[in-house]
DNA sequence: AGCACGCCGACT
DNA sequence: GTCGGCGTGCTC
């Protein structure tokens, strides 16, 4: 009797989006098993394809001869099963293959990485037992199997008993520290989702200082692929392991999982900006209530998509007290007013002072000075900006403009907005003994030394200090608001907070030229109710998260077609189609619809059959040939508003 | 994706 | 007569 498998192709085909059957040849019966990473010949392509073994039926359904596995790839379980559960859930929620989610999940095999792992010799695996407070302690509840909470994190950089001595570790840094902690004392992994680089390499600091490397997979993306299969292989491991990366680490094998820990959720860099356009918060709460482990949002601000799911009782908010910090507000005045000032120069006579702007370079816009109309590029008309080096550049096709002459015929300038770099040197001159540093998302500075710094970064980009910053300054505050974008107060309210929380405890904090209730909210850091009020407006307006809002891109006949489908379902209403704005090729539309999320895997269920049956062209005419045309389905897409 | 199969026009 | 164009369908 021949033995069979069941495979699942890691190919991203919508065609071959189901499980094919193979025959496992007597020499490899004693290696294949349920997850192994299996070779196989498929249809009638030349090289072999992988493919991973997720059942062993006693009979095949298929009528026809079955072909062979030709190898089975190293002796470990490649695809947990918990995790191709996750991925089968996440291709029917996200309308796209298993084949797309298995490659997400699952690194190419790397013969040399494999077997120097496998290498018993090679272990720089020194591991000792972590012994921690067991059940009593306060985490306890964290981490605890099925907790599924919220923690708004004590805002600043504060001391931790593994820490050298006067050195600080943000909040959220030693919280998800202990939490590791916890979880190692009784032999469970945890995963740890982080915005960027700087979180990253913060916490890996922090898990170095407390003597954990040796339970580390570093999964970040920023490492050649050999040392991201090493990642995923020590994940791999039958060891209880703690996991760092960012989105792609929502998907790495565990050993008996206690805890995910995502920080900062509401941060854009989870969301994916390709196929299957997931958001690592969809992913984890999936993979939660596969794995049944626990699950912590932990920021220092509440998203309007937390406050949803605290609102239903989904998750907990387990939000310790903690001392607020010192934050006051400025009325709309002067870009730099007098708040601004004294709070900078008093925090200089301390320490390191950041000043949050909101835009790159040395000047935002340029206008005419003889007729006041914005500069223009003469290439494509785009709007003009000075960049750091104070050259004159063009937004749309980044082109240098240094023979500017306006339509009037005046070549004189105005300059618009100070950016980083001007404000920098602004500021320099007018506190000269203090050391200015300009940090932007393209200066990879992590964190700098204490000193008398005055240091310059755009939203996002503030680098970390021991002992925190000893005044936060917010300058541009009205301009984060004013974006027109559905989460623009979200988002201006997430990365201020994210400033003020690198001060040290009792640093003044000034919030520069906003007044009104969100000012005093924020002052008296109600992140609650900031949340409460927003997420009560979304609500009258129909607007996510209320409820779900998806788009599908592709030419305006395919649109019209699916728009029809979509309008049966009485659930779901549709906006569009309209042209997509932004892009070179005018043929492409796009259609928006919103849904409630009870309707979600249906909804991507359908749109999934029709996009395998337009793709494969079966009903279609293929007038540009058979190749599949390009839509691209976003079950939740959080820019298109 | 790849690749074969099949059904119509112009070629030694 | 048949060579080869691409439209169509399948892959365990």
């Amino acid at each position: 009797m021949q033995k069979i498998a069941k495979l699942a192709i890691q190919s991203n085909l919508p065609q071959l989006d189901r499980l094919f059957d193979y025959a496992i040849p007597d020499s490899l019966q004693d290696v294949a098993r349920i997850g192994s990473r299996v070779r196989v010949m498929f249809g009638r392509s030349k090289k072999p394809l992988d493919a991973f073994i997720v059942d062993f039926p006693t009979e095949s359904e298929f009528k026809g001869r079955l072909s062979e596995v030709i190898e089975v790839v190293g002796n470990t379980q490649t695809l947990q099963p918990k995790v191709f559960q996750l991925c089968q859930q996440l291709a029917d929620r996200s309308a796209s293959t298993l084949g797309e989610l298995l490659k997400l999940a699952i690194p190419a095999h790397m013969p040399r990485s494999f077997a120097s792992h496998q290498d018993p010799t090679s272990g720089s695996d020194s591991q000792v037992l972590v012994d921690a407070a067991g059940g009593t302690s306060e985490f306890s509840l964290l981490v605890e199997a099925g907790a599924k909470s919220f923690v708004l994190v004590e805002p600043r950089e504060v001391e931790a008993d593994w820490a050298a001595v006067g050195r600080t570790v943000p909040a959220w840094a030693k919280l998800f520290v202990d939490l590791a902690t916890q979880n190692l004392s009784s032999g469970k992994s945890t995963i740890i989702l982080v915005p960027d680089f700087r979180e990253h390499q913060r916490l890996l600091d922090a898990l170095s200082q407390a003597g954990y490397m040796g339970y580390v997979a570093n999964y970040s993306q920023e490492q050649p692929k050999s040392k991201q299969y090493e990642a995923f292989l020590r994940a791999l491991d039958s060891t209880p392991r703690i996991v760092i990366g960012s989105r792609s680490a929502a998907f790495a094998p565990s050993y008996n999982l206690g805890s995910i820990l995502v920080f900062d959720e509401a941060d854009r860099s989870y969301s994916d900006q390709s196929a299957p356009y997931l958001n690592s918060r969809d992913v984890v709460l999936v993979r939660q209530a596969i794995e049944n482990c626990s699950l912590v949002f932990a920021s220092h601000s509440m998203s309007c998509d937390v406050k949803r799911l605290v609102d239903s009782k989904f998750l907990e908010d387990r939000t310790k007290a903690f001392a607020l910090p010192r934050v006051s507000n400025s009325e709309p005045g002067l870009r730099v007013d007098s708040a601004a000032y004294s709070a900078i120069k008093a925090g200089l006579e301390l320490g390191p002072v950041l000043v949050q702007v909101s835009s790159l370079g040395d000047s935002t816009a340029i206008y005419c000075k003889a007729c006041d109309e914005p500069a223009r590029c003469n290439d494509c008309q785009g709007p003009l900006w000075v960049d750091s080096t104070g050259t004159k550049k063009c937004r749309w096709c980044n082109s240098f403009q240094l023979n500017y002459k306006c339509a009037c015929g005046s070549s004189e300038v105005a300059l618009g907005r100070a950016g980083a770099t001007r404000t920098a040197a602004e500021l320099g001159r007018a506190f000269p003994s203090a050391r200015v540093v300009e940090s932007t998302g393209v200066a990879r500075t992590v964190s700098i030394p204490r000193g008398k710094t005055l240091v310059v970064a755009t939203a996002g980009a503030e680098p970390y200090v021991d002992g925190g910053y000893s005044a936060v300054v917010l300058l541009d505050a009205r301009i984060a608001l004013s974006r027109q974008n559905l989460r623009a107060q979200e988002e201006a309210v997430r990365v201020w907070s994210n400033a003020v929380a690198k001060a040290s405890n009792k640093a003044p904090c000034v919030l520069v030229g906003v007044s009104g209730e969100l000012s005093q909210l924020f002052c008296l850091w109600n992140h609650d109710k900031i949340a409460e009020s927003e997420y009560r407006s979304r609500q009258e307006l129909s607007l996510p998260p209320a409820l779900r809002l998806g788009s599908i891109t592709a030419e305006l006949e395919l649109l019209t077609e699916l728009s029809g489908l979509l309008k049966a379902n009485k659930q779901v209403v549709c906006i569009g189609p309209a042209p997509l704005e932004g892009t070179t090729t005018d043929s492409l539309w796009r259609l928006i619809f919103k849904y409630p999320y009870s309707a979600g895997v249906d909804l991507a269920k359908t749109l999934k059959t029709e996009v395998t049956r337009i793709g494969a062209g079966k009903t279609r005419a293929a007038r540009s040939g058979r190749s599949a045309r390009p839509i691209a389905v976003k079950m939740n897409d959080a820019e298109v508003i």
